[in-house]
DNA sequence: TTTTCTTTGATTTTCGAAATTTTGCGCGTA
DNA sequence: TACGCGCAAAATTTCGAAAATCAAAGAAAA
């Protein structure tokens, strides 16, 4: 088999994304390494290579931890998830085909289908697990013809990451009635190849995550658009 | 004294960005155990956590090595210090106060008194650790005030892996007589707290490591419904 | 000669325990 | 009560070697 590490990684991320642990919870080798059965020093291996990706924290000589719940940190991965997707979306506008179009479409179907479900049935836990998954594709899907697979591979970081600030019951994992509305709004962005639109309907979905809103420009007139001339 | 762990990882980190070591160069614990006369699993953690910063690249069952130069990592390193750093600047400008305004004077008058130097003597090896702390340290100056941690440390993750893939002779360590004019611009932008004027000096400031030209915006007029590209 | 299989050598992964450092608690003192 | 000191327990880091995996060289088959 292909390295047990592998397994063990994948196993301990989706513990850790769906929010198994509570907010800054110790996570100590010695006792994890029991439900995988292996030796503490390869469980310290993976918590290492998780702290890569922001979804464990660790600290020299006090150990790893699941991140703590802050309004600060939810603030900044919202405001860099939109910084990331409006860029990435923006470019799979004018780098993507058909292709890209009818890919985001098909994702788009699986998650209307899913949050239409949750609405009618008033209820989201029984579906979390799909949604979840469905959510997570369609917003990686939207930026998957950008071009750049370092601007994907850090939307993945900080998508998971900001996932993983608001899976609690509080928070009702992240779902929102508004959603349906508002993935609509975003696919009809992209068919419409309209930038601007789709900048205003990628930062509509997200802000409700913005604690504070963001600081707005100084001068009153017209800007340009931001970034990537 | 702290873990010897944190040295060997700054030192490594060191060695990496100076490009000690060639592209792609095979980074094995069992010969750096030596350099720093410790075990090959110390060694081997401090490359996983160097893994966590872009700075060495790991595979399963293939180990470590160097990072590869090549072309598309350029400019998707370039398009991404595009983006956070035009957008920390132009936070910052919002945010940031006169004292952010000093700081960034200071900084640039360190780097300007050396590239000016380096003009006159018309050899940059010499002065090239001086050089390089300086140009990270005005840069990082730039978006500091900027409100977002997580910015700040995406952008610095970025920033040392942009350096370390110009870190050689052929490509002059990433040195540009033309810094001077553009780093000067980019202060000026800041101090007259024109975002416009900033995006637009940064974008010239990085766009020489652009391979190709980034794709430009499509004319709002030339579109009706997708039209396939 | 070319291809495939096998063995051998080198590299990487995993392990359990020893060494080091932090943390928690009790005790004496101001 | 509040504060500081020191010891013991708990947690973390470091280690060297065993186990598992991969890669290269050589032998057997086509």
């Amino acid at each position: 088999m292909a390295g047990q590490d592998a397994d063990i990684f994948d196993d301990m991320r989706h513990r850790l994304i769906t929010g198994e642990f509570g907010y800054g919870t110790k996570l100590r080798a010695e006792k994890l390494r029991h439900d995988y059965n292996c030796s503490a020093s390869t469980v310290r291996e993976v918590l290492f290579r998780l702290s890569t990706v922001g979804l464990v924290e660790f600290q020299e000589q006090r150990g790893f931890r699941a991140p703590f719940q802050s309004v600060e940190r939810q603030h900044e991965l919202t405001h860099m998830r939109i910084l990331l997707e409006t860029e990435g979306a923006c470019l799979s506008i004018r780098m993507g085909g058909v292709e890209w179009e009818s890919r985001l479409t098909a994702a788009h179907h699986k998650l209307s289908h899913i949050e239409t479900r949750v609405r009618s049935s008033g209820d989201l836990i029984p579906l979390l697990g799909l949604w979840s998954r469905a959510e997570q594709e369609f917003h990686e899907t939207l930026i998957d013809a950008c071009g750049s697979e370092l601007l994907k591979r850090t939307h993945a970081v900080i998508y998971e990451q900001f996932r993983q600030q608001l899976v609690s019951a509080e928070t009702n994992y992240g779902y929102f009635p508004e959603n349906i509305r508002e993935h609509q709004a975003i696919l009809d962005a992209a068919l419409q190849r309209n930038e601007d639109l789709m900048r205003v309907s990628v930062n509509d979905h997200l802000a409700r995550n913005l604690t504070r809103p963001m600081p707005r420009k100084a001068q009153p007139e017209a800007l340009g658009k931001s970034s990537a001339i």
